[in-house]
DNA sequence: TGACATTATGTCAGATTTGCCATATTCTAA
DNA sequence: TTAGAATATGGCAAATCTGACATAATGTCA
């Protein structure tokens, strides 16, 4: 809904943590937001630690470099279903998918 | 990726299960399919549990009822993330949550 | 320093997803 | 049965998301 204003403030620098609520985001909005936050971190993380590049993961899950580093750089035009493609692409379980949620 | 040869398929009366590996979908895209399946199914489950209807799970979380219905039904053009949208409109907790998923 | 790998940013057309409307179908109780 | 509530289906324009590409910025190592 509001993601011109979300996309405008982050282009700034913003980075959106746990309490978002200080733009008009219904707190499912912000619920959503925070979870997209919680994965995209956790897909850097993993990415790290099994030292694979952007460019391979992005193969592994046929997408494109530039749009992991926009997946793990925060860019709020990202689906929450890209980036269970991606951790699930790097192999992860739906149990430490879960964990990564709750 | 197939959402056309997908949809075609729900559209005589086919519905996805665990293994719809049927069509060349990618481990991923099939694991997927799954987790919606899950969540679609929780909804319809906890929306019930209330005794809300659709139109009025629809008018708290900024959708409609034709959305809604298309939702539980299993149209496969409903995202994650309007998924997700809806259970927390539904007062989920992120905790509960992450139980559907894994 | 320079060459090279990796990541970041900007852009765009095509694809997907959205809310919404109209209307059909199914369900429920009198 | 019949009315009315609830759900399902079809369709559409607008919004969002996508992969791809070019290119810039950053990091790395000799």
């Amino acid at each position: 809904m509001d993601s011109k204003k979300r996309k405008k403030l982050e282009a700034k620098g913003w980075v959106f943590g746990d309490a978002a609520d200080f733009l008009s985001l219904t707190p499912e909005e912000a619920r959503l937001i925070d979870l997209k936050l919680a994965l995209r971190a956790s897909i850097k993380e993993e990415r790290m630690k099994q030292n694979i590049t952007q460019e391979e993961l992005a193969k592994a899950m046929g997408s494109s470099q530039s749009r992991i580093a926009k997946m793990e750089r925060g860019d709020p035009a990202v689906s929450v279903d890209l980036l269970l493609r991606a951790l699930m692409a790097l192999g992860m379980s739906n149990k430490q998918i879960s964990k990564i949620i709750a």
